[in-house]
DNA sequence: TACGAACTTGTTAGACCTAACAGAAGCTCT
DNA sequence: AGAGCTTCTGTTAGGTCTAACAAGTTCGTA
C-alpha cells in the first residue's frame, strides 16, 4: 500500500501531493490556524496516504518549542519510581506536554551527565529526584531557562520549585510510635547507600528522635546488592543471631522488611508482641503478605501528579508561582507488626 | 559566576566569546575534525565559562542524525520490563545511542500514538515489546526508515528485526514438565488481559500440550488490577474452595504465583507433594520467598541486550543483516514447588 | 623560490519546519 | 461604491546547527 521509498517524507511531499503550499500542509497537520474544509480533507487524505510522520526536530527548532519534560530519576528497579512516574503521565497525558526518562543510578555523575544530555534538547520543564546535586549539576539547573521542580525530599535548599516529604520528619514520626508502643530494643537495617539521600535522611531523623528519649541503636547492617527480599531475611536472620533481645526492627525499605517479615513469621516468631516491623514506602505489595508491615507512604504517585501540576501551570504561563516548596505528610500504617501505643 | 541571562545561549555566543567561528566552536564541542590545541582550549573555556549547552535540536536537524532509540514497552508497573530496559540500557551505555522509553499500557491505539510520537523525532532505531501491532503501527514502522527490533516474542511475523522467548514453547515445556512429575488435576490462574498475547500464547502452548496428554484444565480463574501478590493469594484460596482436588496451580506469572505459594505455606499445605506450583518469569523478588517457585525464566536481560547490540551493529552499518530472528530458550527452575519427573 | 602536503580555519548552503505578515477573495453595512 | 471585516492561502525570514568545500598558513623539500 503505502510506498517504500527511503528518502524520508517532508511537508514539500504532502504539500505536492495535495496541491497546496508547505504552510498550509503545517496548518491542518496542527490544527492551527484557518482552513477550509475542503483543503483540510484532501491535505489530510494526501499525509495519511503517504504515511507522513511530521518530523518534531524541524518543527521544535522552528517554534523554539520542545514539548518534552526531563524527568530524572535515580533508578528503575523498585517500585517507587515508577509510581512517581506514573503520577507524571497520568497529568501530562491531558496536556501537549510529554515525559522523556532519565536514570541515574544514585551516581552524581551520572546525573550530571544525564541532565546536561536532556538540557540539550532544551525541555520545557525539568523534574529531578532529590534536592541534593552537584554544584555543577545546581548551576545547569538554574541555566536551564525552563521550570525546574525537585521531588522526593523537601529537606534542603531547591533550586527552583520543589514537592516531596520531609525524610527527616518521617524518620521522627516512626521513631515516636516505635517508643510510644513501648519498644526499646531497636535494629536497623538498610541499605549501603551513602548516596541515597533520602533514606540517610530517614535514619537520621530516626536515631535523632531515639536519642531525645535515651535510646541508642541496639544494632544496625547495611547491604547492597542483591535481592532486597532474600536480603532482608538474611540480614534478619544474622541480626538476631547477633542481638536476640532485640523487641523491634526498623527496615529501610519496604522490600527488605517483608523478606525480614516472612523469615519471623516462619521461626513462629510472636508478631508485634515478641518483635515489632516497620518498613517504608507503603509498596502495594505488602497487601499480599501474611501480615501487612507496618510502613510509611511516601505519597509517591501524588508526588508525582503535583509536580506534573506545576509544570504544566507554568507551561501555560498562568501566573503560577515561581520557586513554591509543597510538603507533602507521609502517613503511618501501623499494619500488623507495630503495637499501637494506646 | 555564571550570567543570568534568559536568552539561551547559542554558538554565536561562544564563538563571540573565543574569537573563532560558530564551525570552530562546533568542531571542539563534538571533537571533530582538527583543530589547534590552543584553539581548543580557548574555546573550551569560554564554553564553560559561559554554561553553554549544546542544542541537539539544531545538531540533529543539521546533521539528520539524531542518537536515539525508541523503546516502546507496555509498562514499568512490574518488574520484567525495567530489567528488559536496564540490558538495554548497557549496552547502549557503551555507543552514542540514547534510549528513549515509551509506554503503551498493553493498548493498541496508545501503542500507535506512542509510536508516532516517538518516530515524529526520527530515531535511529526502534526497540518495541511484542510482536503483535494494529495495521497503522505495522506501517509505520515498516516505513520508519531506520532498523526495527520486535522483542520478548517470536511466534509471528516481524517487521524486520526480532529478539525473544516462544511463549507458546515456553507454555508447552511447562505443560510437559508438569505433566512427567505426575500431576493430574491442573489449575491455571491467570490476568485478565486479551491484550497481554504472550500471556495468551503461553496459556494456549500450555492448553494444547496437556490435551494432548488427554488432560483438560481443571479450573481457571482470571484477574485484573489491584496488588498480584493479594491476587494470587486470593484467587489461590477461592479456586481450591471451589476444586479442592487440584494438584497443580500454574500462575501466569511470578507475583500472583508467590501470593499463591505464601497462602498454601500458611495453611500448611505439603509442597510439592499434596500440590505443585509454577509461575513464569524468573523475577528476582522469589529468591527471598521461604521457598522458591518453580518458574521459567523469560531471558528479560538478554533480550534487551541482544535487541540493543543489534541496533547498535546495524547503526554502525557493519554488513549487519536485516530482518534477523533470533529466538532464545527459556530455561526450567524446578525451584522447590514442582517434583521432578525421575 | 616555488610546489605540494598537512594542518587549521572560515564560508556557504542547507536540514525541515513555523511565526509573522501579506495578499486575495468574499462578505456586510452604510 | 467603498470601507472594513472575515476567511483562506501564500511568501519570507528565520530557528541553530553541521556537511562540504574553500581558503589561508606553515613547513619541508627539490
Amino acid at each position: 500500500m503505502t510506498n517504500r521509498t527511503r528518502r524520508p517524507l517532508t511537508l514539500r511531499d504532502v504539500s505536492e501531493a495535495s496541491g497546496v503550499s508547505e504552510m498550509t500542509v503545517s496548518r491542518v497537520l496542527r490544527n492551527k490556524g484557518d482552513v477550509s474544509e475542503a483543503t483540510r480533507q484532501r491535505v489530510q487524505e494526501a499525509a495519511k496516504r503517504l504515511g507522513y510522520v511530521p518530523n518534531k526536530i524541524a518543527g521544535a527548532l522552528a517554534s523554539q518549542r520542545v514539548n518534552l519534560v526531563a524527568v530524572i530519576i535515580p533508578s528503575l528497579g523498585n517500585m517507587v519510581f515508577p509510581e512517581v512516574l506514573s503520577g507524571i503521565s497520568d497529568v501530562l497525558a491531558g496536556t501537549s506536554l510529554q515525559p522523556v526518562v532519565g536514570v541515574t543510578d544514585y551516581l552524581p555523575e551520572k546525573e550530571e551527565k544525564v541532565l546536561f544530555e536532556m538540557l540539550s534538547w532544551r525541555p520545557s520543564g525539568v523534574i529531578i529526584a532529590g534536592i541534593e546535586h552537584t554544584e555543577a549539576s545546581r548551576a545547569m539547573l538554574r541555566q536551564a531557562g525552563c521550570p525546574v521542580v525537585e521531588i522526593m525530599d523537601v529537606d534542603g535548599e531547591p533550586v527552583d520549585s520543589c514537592v516531596g516529604i520531609s525524610h527527616r520528619r518521617a524518620g521522627r514520626k516512626m521513631a515516636e510510635a516505635i517508643i510510644d508502643a513501648g519498644y526499646r530494643r531497636i535494629g536497623f537495617l538498610g541499605t549501603k547507600m551513602p548516596l541515597d539521600h533520602r533514606a540517610r535522611k530517614r535514619f537520621e531523623g530516626f536515631t535523632r528522635t531515639l536519642a531525645k528519649a535515651g535510646i541508642e541503636i541496639a544494632d544496625q547492617e547495611f547491604y547492597s546488592g542483591g535481592s532486597a527480599l532474600a536480603k532482608g531475611r538474611e540480614m534478619t536472620e544474622a541480626m538476631l543471631k547477633r542481638t536476640p533481645d532485640l523487641d523491634f526492627l526498623y527496615y529501610s525499605n519496604d522490600m527488605i522488611g517483608a523478606g525480614g517479615l516472612l523469615y519471623l513469621i516462619e521461626k513462629g516468631i510472636d508478631i508485634p508482641g515478641k518483635i515489632g516491623l516497620a518498613g517504608f514506602n507503603g509498596v502495594e505489595l505488602l497487601d499480599g503478605l501474611p501480615r501487612r508491615l507496618a510502613t510509611m507512604d511516601a505519597c509517591r504517585r501524588e508526588i508525582g501528579e503535583r509536580a506534573a501540576q506545576i509544570l504544566v501551570d507554568r507551561h501555560q504561563g498562568a501566573g503560577a508561582t515561581e520557586g513554591q516548596t509543597i510538603e507533602l505528610t507521609p502517613t503511618l500504617d501501623y499494619g500488623d507488626t507495630l503495637r499501637r501505643s494506646s
